[in-house]
DNA sequence: TTAATATTTCAGAAATTTCAGAAATAACTG
DNA sequence: CAGTTATTTCTGAAATTTCTGAAATATTAA
């Protein structure tokens, strides 16, 4: 696929990004490349228009499906594998709020709950500490819940959420 | 200080989880530490505790700090610096959130909008291309202005917005 | 001021991550 | 089945990041 310089940009900003976030340049960029191209696109043209190895496509596309953010797509009379990716902007959100929800919370709630219950039975650790741990315990479990929340909503409705803004406080205020 | 079995676990944990968010290990360990400590501790205990170098506390310190997530304290008769960050989660949260918002989300809406102007004289690129930057650059406000309600918002408040959970579907679902 | 203590900076070592190229495997075609 | 094409896996090289130890700088106390 040709690029345009828009386009490039584009990708090149995304894959600095990415590299911020802990998910490694080329992964972001054809993530980006695949959001922003409006067919699907096979390994060798993505290594083409990125001037990556095709096994370094081949290993970053694994990724992206780990988190389902990509999918094979076939087309008739093609045999390769085509991948795409949403186009919903809030879509893509949803899909890696619960890609870091299982890679980053849930492992981190049973660490918590484990580290709680060591501290029962256990006369060393300082009560303040313990008091601590529990504190952000209850703390990822809120996350927890407030993730589960906005899963569940459509969009639209998060939208409007959003935009009501601060009229939410007013209502809430007094209770 | 010393560390009990439950506390280097934790510290443990959050060195991983730091990791897999682009801040390196020692950092988060650090972050853990001070969390986990009721007095604040200078770079000294900090390096023993942890086994790190001394100079290896003091950038990361000042990583931290670039964070403002740690500050300097000093106490009488003792003119090293010591360091203790905020104890309570919200607030950690929220400080964080706002880290990411200024070293993530800005630089991304201002490219954003600069690939937006650039499209507008713009033959080559595709109409379907320019489309879906849009929308991902109207994703991206509405991502920033959420961040602005909810960093106004009084802990409280938010607490209650998220126990109140599905009942906000319903209130807002008929307009 | 000098000596003692505390902190930062910096160059290179060590560890980790990313990536290309080759080889192996799998899938399809005729 | 043999040949062709597509894909994955693996190994080591290259790049990057993290970290240490030493040296330089700054701060305080006497």
């Amino acid at each position: 696929m040709q690029l345009t310089p828009v386009m490039e940009k584009y990708v090149l900003h995304w894959g600095e990004m990415g590299t911020r976030w802990g998910v490694n340049r080329t992964v972001a960029q054809i993530h980006a490349l695949l959001y922003l191209s409006s067919t699907p696109l096979n390994a060798e043209e993505i290594t083409e228009t990125l001037g990556v190895a095709r096994s370094n496509v081949s290993t970053s596309i694994k990724e992206l499906q780990s988190w389902q953010l990509v999918k094979v797509v076939h087309l008739l009379r093609d045999r390769r594998d085509h991948f795409e990716t949403m186009k919903d902007p809030w879509e893509l959100f949803y899909v890696i709020m619960e890609g870091r929800k299982q890679r980053e919370l849930d492992p981190t709630l049973s660490l918590l709950r484990e580290c709680v219950l060591d501290g029962e039975e256990d006369k060393q650790t300082p009560a303040g500490v313990k008091q601590r741990i529990k504190e952000v315990l209850e703390f990822m479990e809120t996350l927890d819940t407030w993730h589960g929340q906005i899963k569940g909503l459509p969009k639209t409705t998060l939208l409007k959420l959003i935009k009501l803004g601060a009229k939410v406080q007013s209502f809430l205020g007094k209770p």
